[in-house]
RNA sequence: GGGCGGAUAGCUCAGUUGGGAGAGCACCGGCCUUACAAGCCGGGGGUCACAGGUUCAAGCCCUGUUCCGCCUACCA
């Protein structure tokens, strides 16, 4: 028989069991099988990621139920891959080419892309490899990649459907532009930052008279391209004001003032400067006053011609300027502190600048409607549920979304417009004439689409489609989707409104929403404040199984995940538990032999019956919470079961049994429910710790396959025993009790001491003497007497546990002035409970109203602790005696 | 502005047909007991944020208040 090392080294076994798993194939979804089938689409990582802590966590989760269906017999797919992520990908590129002195200007579109192929083949994706180290079990032969040729194929296929279906269109629109990345971004891609600034109060003089009207802004450079004055219909202030125009200084323009019930009159002055061209209400203010839209800056953020003198100037220099000239004519009336909010690139952090601009959009209404039914009806189940709300929100107030992207890594909008006749020319295949005019001089768009666009056909872009595939036949809609709250909107809900559109049915059945992983103090982790936590260091340091084991305990619905070292360090330790107790078991082998033993004829002890009536129990609880995505559930009870009744109570209640060389029998059976015990654990375990079990699985003698295409234990009702657990429970009191008399009373382990325990009861006397060695041994007593015999023990500590009476003579051990206080102690606690139930047993409405069982439940107890209360009395009047005799 | 979530032991948090207040860590005391000191045994510690209400019974359901997070929004 082989022994375990002292010791659970995962570094040694981890690299091992990720790669022979993957060489066996466990992995791998097969089209051709019978089984029923179980698929998830992994959240594709951006192709430059590096695994951080949301990887982790969600890809643990995913693992979990991969593996827990994968062990239940179903054909399951995790479909692996990674995102292009266009302008995040694009950025490490430049920056990249930066360091060689390149950028993509001089290299030119063609050789760009070309460059960022080559880092991908060279850097991209090492989050796959680092995925596989943390042991997720996707079906690695199937790995996709956003612009994998079949998937870019797809994504031509939905753009040119949704097009025809004119759900597509282009237009002037203003859209939020970062001046760095130099494209446009969504709405979902701009991040708001209260910002510290200015409001400035500006003094535009009326055309004709003397009078002026001050607005308030605080960007004051988008003056320049004013091209109205608003103010509230109902504001008395600017009644008469109405339809006169103002001079917008610098520009000396005449500019009307409108009246719009979006301004505000309690804000600023209640007058507002409106930009069309650069503010997305005054954009829709020009719409509805016909106003003159003029852009003022550039795609690089500077002035252009229309700024007049600022022209060229950056546009932050150009505020100051404006400033500084209307303080020079006296036309600043006042500036003022404020805070507002102000819109980032969430890829670059550069401060966003809203400008028309000629834009794809999706008209996503009629795409939303759908959507939004197939989580009312429950077609799609939302966990947890409380998520619901907020999709809903987002969904019924959903904008048209802006999926092109001045950028060039991604995939190019498949439309050509007609030099001749100017007419689009939308195709899957690259057209070679204007399908308008049939002229040969079209030119394609050179926008790319948003990432997002084609992670929104993920669950089916990846499995073939437009293809009829047996994948998409087999495991289409995925049966969940594991993801964080932070991209329900730029995800989930797209995926959900595409899948619908595309497939004619949802993508997923359930999406289970994580938390995010913060730190202790409960801070995002991020580069900036220096808090992340590296998972590939954690790994390194405590083993993949503490890692996702912790993450797993953690991981409570809709709560955040605070993550600490000491709590992984914690689960390691329990890693190494489970090893030692494995360990244990294999030194005390010797001699084993299966066949010995003829299953239904093993006489089994009343501990052996114990740990299987409670493991049973703890099959069917661990089971419902993995059903359930109660990942935390799952976790605490294996901890609680393995090493609190496993580890504490069985296997040191069997150690005599294991000794015994003489009853062979009695040996044999006990190494047969450990070895059963342990493997049932060890499968229970599995899919939270991959590798230890697995390692410890493959050292033991009656195990042949991996246990990652072991069955998944199932209960076995019969052997649930609720007598038998409340005998041991019993016996497991007693044993307490005396502990704790040892230990209040500094009794030393080494002590052996006497005891003596008394019921009335004969049948259970009997039975306890029967049991006689669990007390002896876990309890380090010599001699055990049960009586039904009450007898009079001098200088005794008592206890009392379900009508037992405990006595230990400690002569010359006990103080009897101690032992009163104790007993003081515990019939004060008694007191205590007895009390409230009384209360509730003397309230007539209780008895009346509350269902029977509760009252007799009640009744049953209070009697226990009368009759406890009783006893302890006596005890405590004893101990007074003896210190008066003393 | 709107929405969501949280407040339970020193810390981090579990706790759903409403009936037992719990875990891990930390702390205190005792142990190298032949699997494990990354361990074993024992112990202390809570007005379940506050105020009301429903109920025989509330950490849990309802109302309000305070404080803290997060999401979202078009007050320049």
């Amino acid at each position: 028989m082989e022994v375990l090392e002292k010791g659970y080294e995962p570094a040694k076994v981890e690299d091992k069991w990720s790669s022979y798993w993957i060489s066996k194939g466990y992995f791998h979804a097969d089209v051709e099988s019978s089984k029923k089938t179980f698929s998830i689409v992994i959240p594709p990582p951006n192709v430059t990621g590096s695994l951080h802590m949301g990887h982790a966590l969600n890809n643990t989760l995913q693992d979990i139920l991969a593996r827990f269906r994968r062990m239940n017999g179903f054909n399951v797919l995790w479909m692996p891959g990674t995102d292009h992520a266009g302008i995040a990908t694009q950025n490490v590129v430049e920056r990249h080419l930066a360091q060689k002195g390149l950028n993509r200007h001089t290299l030119g579109r063609e050789k760009f892309i070309e460059e960022v192929w080559q880092w991908r083949r060279e850097f991209g994706g090492i989050i796959i490899g680092q995925l596989e180290k943390l042991g997720a079990s996707c079906d690695w032969s199937r790995e996709r990649f956003t612009m994998d040729e079949e998937l870019s194929r797809a994504v031509r296929e939905v753009f040119v459907g949704l097009y025809h279906k004119d759900l597509i269109y282009r237009g002037d629109y203003i859209i939020n532009w970062c001046p760095r990345c130099q494209t446009a971004l969504s709405d979902l891609e701009v991040d708001y930052e209260e910002t510290e600034g200015y409001l400035y109060y500006l003094i535009y003089p009326l055309s004709r008279g003397k009078k002026s009207v001050v607005v308030a802004t605080t960007r004051p450079e988008t003056m320049l391209g004013d091209t109205a004055v608003a103010v509230n219909p109902n504001d008395d202030r600017y009644k008469g004001l109405i339809g006169k125009t103002v001079v917008l200084p610098i520009m000396e323009r005449e500019i009307p003032i409108i009246e719009d019930e979006y301004v505000d009159k309690s804000f600023g002055t209640g007058a507002v400067k409106v930009t069309p061209a650069h503010d997305v209400n005054d954009f829709e203010m020009g719409l509805r006053h016909d106003l003159k839209f003029i852009k003022i800056m550039d795609e690089k953020g500077r002035m252009d011609e229309n700024a007049g003198p600022y022209k060229n100037l950056d546009r932050f220099k150009c505020r100051k300027d404006i400033i500084e000239e209307f303080q020079k004519e006296g036309t600043l009336k006042k500036k003022e502190r404020y805070s507002y909010n102000v819109g980032h690139c969430y890829r670059c952090k550069t401060i966003i600048e809203p400008t028309l601009s000629k834009q794809w959009f999706i008209k996503i209404k009629p795409l939303a409607e759908p959507a939004i039914d197939a989580v009312k009806s429950g077609k799609i189940r939302i966990i947890p549920e409380s998520w619901e709300k907020t999709y809903f929100e987002w969904m019924n107030n959903i904008k048209d979304w802006c999926i092109s992207r001045q950028i060039w890594w991604g995939h190019r909008i498949p439309a050509w417009q007609c030099d001749e006749c100017g007419e689009i020319t939308v195709s899957v295949e690259n057209p070679t004439q204007c399908s308008a005019c049939q002229n040969t001089n079209i030119r394609q768009d050179t926008d790319v689409l948003d990432t997002w666009f084609s992670s929104a056909l993920w669950p089916f872009s990846t499995m073939g489609w437009p293809q009829k595939t047996k994948e998409l036949e087999l495991f289409y809609p995925t049966s969940v989707l594991v993801t964080g709250f932070d991209i329900l909107f730029f995800w989930v809900a797209r995926m959900i409104m595409m899948g619908l559109e595309f497939m004619g049915d949802v993508p997923f059945q359930d999406v289970y929403i994580h938390a995010l992983v913060r730190d202790m103090e409960g801070q995002k982790m991020s580069k900036s404040k220096g808090n992340v936590i590296n998972p590939l260091v954690i790994i390194d340091k405590y083993g993949a199984d503490a890692f996702r084991f912790t993450l797993a305990a953690l991981a409570a619905q809709g709560r955040d995940v605070k993550l600490s070292e000491e709590r992984i360090s914690g689960y390691r330790n329990f890693a190494n538990k489970i090893w030692n107790a494995s360990r244990f078991l294999l030194m005390n082998m010797e001699g084993y032999d299966e066949k010995v033993l003829e299953r239904d004829k093993i006489k089994y002890t009343l501990c052996d019956r114990w740990i299987i009536s409670r493991l049973n129990k703890m099959i069917d609880q661990i089971r419902e919470a993995l059903e359930n995505y109660k990942f935390n559930e799952g976790a605490h009870l294996l901890y609680q079961f393995i090493w609190h009744e496993f580890c504490d109570w069985y296997v040191e209640l069997v150690k005599p049994h294991l000794y015994q060389v003489k009853d062979v029998e009695l040996r044999s059976t006990t190494q047969c429910v450990l070895l059963e015990v342990l493997g049932t654990i060890l499968c229970l375990l599995h899919p939270f710790m991959p590798f230890i079990t697995e390692e410890i699985w493959s050292k033991l003698p009656n195990t042949k396959d991996s246990i990652t295409v072991h069955q998944y234990p199932e209960s076995d009702q019969r052997l649930i025993d609720e007598e038998v657990e409340a005998e041991m429970g019993l016996i497991m009191d007693i044993i307490g009790n005396i502990r704790n008399i040892r230990g209040e009373m500094n009794v030393p382990p080494s002590k052996l001491i006497e005891s003596f325990l008394y019921c009335e009861d004969e049948k259970l006397c009997e039975r306890l003497e029967g049991n006689g060695d669990y007390i002896k041994n876990l309890a380090m007593v010599k001699t055990l007497s049960v009586s039904s015999q009450k007898k009079r023990y001098k200088s005794a500590a008592t206890a009392v546990v379900n009508g037992v009476e405990i006595f230990l003579p400690l002569k010359g051990i006990i103080d009897f002035y101690e032992e009163e206080k104790r007993l003081e102690k515990e019939r004060n606690k008694i007191d205590k409970k007895l009390e409230l139930i009384n209360k509730k047993l003397s309230n007539e409405d209780f008895l009346r109203k509350a269902p029977p069982d509760i009252v007799e439940k009640q009744r049953g107890e209070s009697i226990q602790l009368i009759e406890k209360k009783r006893k302890l009395g006596k005890g405590i009047t004893r101990m007074k005696e003896l210190q008066n005799d003393g």
